[in-house]
DNA sequence: CGAACGAATGAATGTCAATTCACTCGATTC
DNA sequence: GAATCGAGTGAATTGACATTCATTCGTTCG
């Protein structure tokens, strides 16, 4: 007769799953993406090395499932953010904000999982995550034009220029450092959302307007 | 006595090196970073991999070598089309216009220069290119800053973002495909640069303006 | 309780590139 | 033109990781 998994294995196999996701995502935080390697990870899981390959068939397949686990996560954020705005453009200038700000709170772990490269498996992960974001603010780019509160345009230029934007002026390598400053942290979120919004036509003072009235500076 | 290095054999060796930066840069532009390896690089620059190691110590120091290049050649060409401009703004949309152009006729050669990561000691070298880039446009906005023509900001942030933004609207995995399609290059190039002077705060129509006027479209 | 099973282990192995080095060969010197 | 220099060669070495697998260990079943 076949063996049946009890509840409880169920359960602590779920949890090891995770344990290692986990060990991951604090190895990528940490050093990048090149921290995330089998052993390190292994030991930070209190795992032996072998036992990461009964749960991911290969490197490949965990960095893709952490890149995906921090994309939902991400993306979860700023769908929470946008809807909870009062119109079109407000939201528009919620999603970009809160995208900026989580950013900001992980950044080696941002720019580790958006922009470093890997293995090409891993690549197709990320490539979904940019593509998930632009078609967030795509949509609502889209929506903002229709209504008329945002100049015609070409979104697909548009929504990844934003990303780009917002990756290399707060994460990026050139990025002023902000250290663990809130105040400063706070206002490089304003500053570059002030920008993105502007990019994308939206006249100054009403760009200030929404800015203002922005709800930063939560957490997961 | 030490011997002398004849006319003949000076030329012969920079030809060399030459012969390798330029098989370096032809790897890189098909297949990114990671398919500059030293041993194609030798066979394809005609030489044995040892050879190699003669000029550069270390593949690091030809990947930087090969970056610094590229870079170079890039500021070049940004601030010849920026000295060309009658006034500052139009200074900086040329800069801006400049460094798209160039980026979308190597779209790969400029990922790859710019933004896949390799070997740490390369990445002080992409580091120093975002860096001048960074630094190129900053000046220009400053000056337009001081006359008026741009909204005081944190030029700081706004530089790199513009960089970010080009990056990923045009030559980034979600940038829309574009082929080999000059007329949708050139437009592609308009839109990424209009949004870019939008978003430093150039009102609609004056960056209108200022992009129709561009002299875009010149190769080196 | 004692088979039987699948999970866990971690040392050993495989892989992929960078790097080395003992040797060859053409150029330079006297 | 013989002696010497130093560039060029490429097979072999090294190093850094990912991946495997024979074995151990804890659970589940009869």
């Amino acid at each position: 007769m076949p063996y049946r998994r009890t509840e409880s294995v169920i359960r602590r196999l779920a949890a090891r799953e995770q344990a290692i996701l986990d060990a991951a995502r604090i190895e990528a935080a940490r050093g990048g993406m090149a921290a995330v390697q089998i052993i390190p990870v292994a030991g930070r899981a209190g795992i032996a090395t072998g036992t990461v390959y009964r749960y991911f068939p290969a490197k490949a397949d965990l960095v893709s499932q952490l890149i995906a686990d921090v994309a939902e996560r991400e993306l979860d954020a700023m769908r929470a953010a946008a809807g909870a705005a009062p119109g079109p453009l407000s939201a528009l200038a919620a999603a970009i904000a809160t995208f900026a700000a989580r950013a900001m709170s992980e950044r080696k772990l941002a720019w580790a999982v958006m922009a470093e490269p890997a293995e090409p498996e891993a690549d197709a992960a990320r490539r979904d995550f940019r593509a998930a974001l632009s078609d967030e603010l795509q949509q609502r780019m889209r929506v903002a034009i229709v209504r008329g509160y945002l100049p015609g345009q070409d979104v697909t230029i548009a929504a990844p220029a934003i990303v780009g934007a917002l990756l290399e002026g707060l994460i990026g390598p050139m990025a002023p450092a902000v250290d663990d400053d809130p105040a400063k942290t706070r206002e490089a979120v304003q500053t570059a959302t002030l920008l993105c919004l502007r990019a994308l036509g939206v006249g100054d003072a009403r760009a200030f307007g929404l800015v203002a009235q922005l709800p930063l500076g939560r957490r997961d």
